[in-house]
DNA sequence: GTCGTTGCAAAGACTTTGCATGTGA
DNA sequence: TCACATGCAAAGTCTTTGCAACGAC
């Protein structure tokens, strides 16, 4: 566990209770962004009785925190991963709602410098999902 | 107004009422996506009244039909605009809320290409934003 | 013991559904 | 006229807020 997190929590007077503390783990184990529902099934999983309140609680604490990030998929729910990882795009399945990540060939850096210089606009980040229709399902059809 | 669409909705046996006429109507000025309740307030200014759950109504069947497209900017509200336009990105401001829109340098059918190559992924479409502050706004502070 | 964290209940925001009424063609 | 469109009420889903009880340190 990021044990840097862990250290600068307890300075701010932060507590690492359980459920924080199997929040984080299933972040570092799992790279497919969850929505709060599947978090409550992992956690459950693992043991670990929490209330949907306290997850949102978490979750938006973990945020401000910056070690997870928001993910927008569409479909009216949030979804929330690791933000310590490698920066990636992901690939959303219409079909089976299967996640993947996706690294670009040329990054989205100079398109941002053009933003900055041609719009006056600060970019603070981006974000980019790829929609279709994923390899198993294409197989199936 | 787009007399394809028209043809083809009473083809179809669907009528073209005055809401519906106001919608595309204003999405035919309307560079910026609207949320619904945008929408309701710029079909009242033209004087047309229109309950909420008939624009939801209406833009379930507009997008459809391909006629406006959903855009989400991860506020909790969908947003939608004419699809008929340039394929183009936005820029959205988090202080203002501003959007304004964006082409890019190098458009992303090489990144598709690649992923439908490596991944075995049919990329159907993209959502690209970015998030920043924009000329205004830095230009305030 | 303190004060941050949790759980339960309730409220809030956005969207969808059911059904009777209205209306364009 | 007749099927599609609309409005109102109600329900559904996701998220946030209030407050008392709990528990990490």
């Amino acid at each position: 566990m990021d044990s840097r997190l862990i250290g600068e929590l307890r300075k701010e007077g932060h507590r690492l209770t359980g459920i924080r503390k199997g929040i984080i783990g299933i972040f570092e184990e799992n790279r497919r962004p969850l929505s709060i529902c599947e978090l409550a099934e992992q956690l459950q999983s693992k043991m670990i009785k929490a209330d949907k309140v306290t997850l949102y609680r978490a979750i938006s604490f973990l945020k401000e925190k910056g070690v997870i990030a928001e993910v927008d998929f569409g479909d009216g729910k949030k979804h929330y991963e690791n933000a310590s990882g490698k920066h990636h795009h992901h690939l959303v399945c219409v079909k089976c709602k299967a996640v993947d990540d996706v690294t670009l060939l040329h990054d989205l850096e100079d398109e941002e410098a053009k933003i900055a210089s041609q719009k006056k606009f600060k970019v603070i980040r981006h974000s980019l999902e790829f929609f279709g229709i994923c390899s198993k399902c294409l197989s199936i059809q």
